[in-house]
DNA sequence: CTGCATCCGATAAGATACTG
DNA sequence: CAGTATCTTATCGGATGCAG
């Protein structure tokens, strides 16, 4: 008696079916990235710890999918792609800040500590 | 270069700080459970479909040692123990307030079918 | 009734190599 | 530069059985 099937897979309550789309380790970095930049492959890459290329092409591809950023290929050599923030990602980021603040809390509440508090003005190099 | 440390995993942001706390599939249904009654264990159980044994102890464990639930234990045979959402677990379920609701919007957006959208006043039978 | 341990299959994710 | 494919390991989670 499951709730709803979407995309082949059951899910039984919407908290799932949000997490499935924006959760992860790390669908809410790249759309945090993209949240004021239009950004290419290889710069997101970079301003990213330790995501492997494998990761961040099926993640941006998923995002893709459902419509989060959007892909745009320039026919150039050598390549240049451009991941753009949708009007439904640029959506999600709320949440994102939300869950985020959240979890500053809750590191705060840990005891748990960390530095870079500050909004990252300039995001690499 | 990770940006910190809980509980011997490395994290590097505090979102999957967050979500390694009240994320996952099981724990905000259980909390969300848990948000206005106290629940024994038979009880949480039978009002979560699908959830396994196995896995809602796991997750009452993990919640309990982070002190998002307390776990009482009446010595008397049978057993009976009950559930109770602590202060720290009563300002998740706000987040995940937030969460689903959102999970609700994007449903609609995508375009998924949902009936039980109104507030579940009795838990079960 | 509640909880723990074990086994095992499914899935996620890292490393690496190859392509236009 | 960006993307795909393969191989391999690690973790998650289901099923089951046992215990106080």
């Amino acid at each position: 008696m499951p709730d709803f099937i979407y995309n082949n897979k059951i899910y039984y309550n919407p908290v799932e079916f949000a997490m499935d789309r924006i959760g992860g380790t790390w669908k809410m970095p790249i759309l945090w990235r993209l949240k004021d930049h239009v950004l290419r492959y290889g710069e997101i890459k970079k301003s990213i710890p330790h995501i492997t290329h494998k990761m961040l092409t099926s993640q941006l591809r998923e995002l893709e999918a459902e419509g989060f950023v959007s892909r745009v290929v320039f026919p150039v050599v050598p390549p240049k792609v451009e991941y753009t923030i949708t009007a439904r990602g640029t959506k999600a980021i709320t949440i994102v800040e939300v869950i985020r603040n959240y979890g500053l809390e809750l590191m705060k509440d840990f005891g748990v500590p960390y530095e870079k508090i500050k909004t990252q003005k300039k995001m690499q190099s």
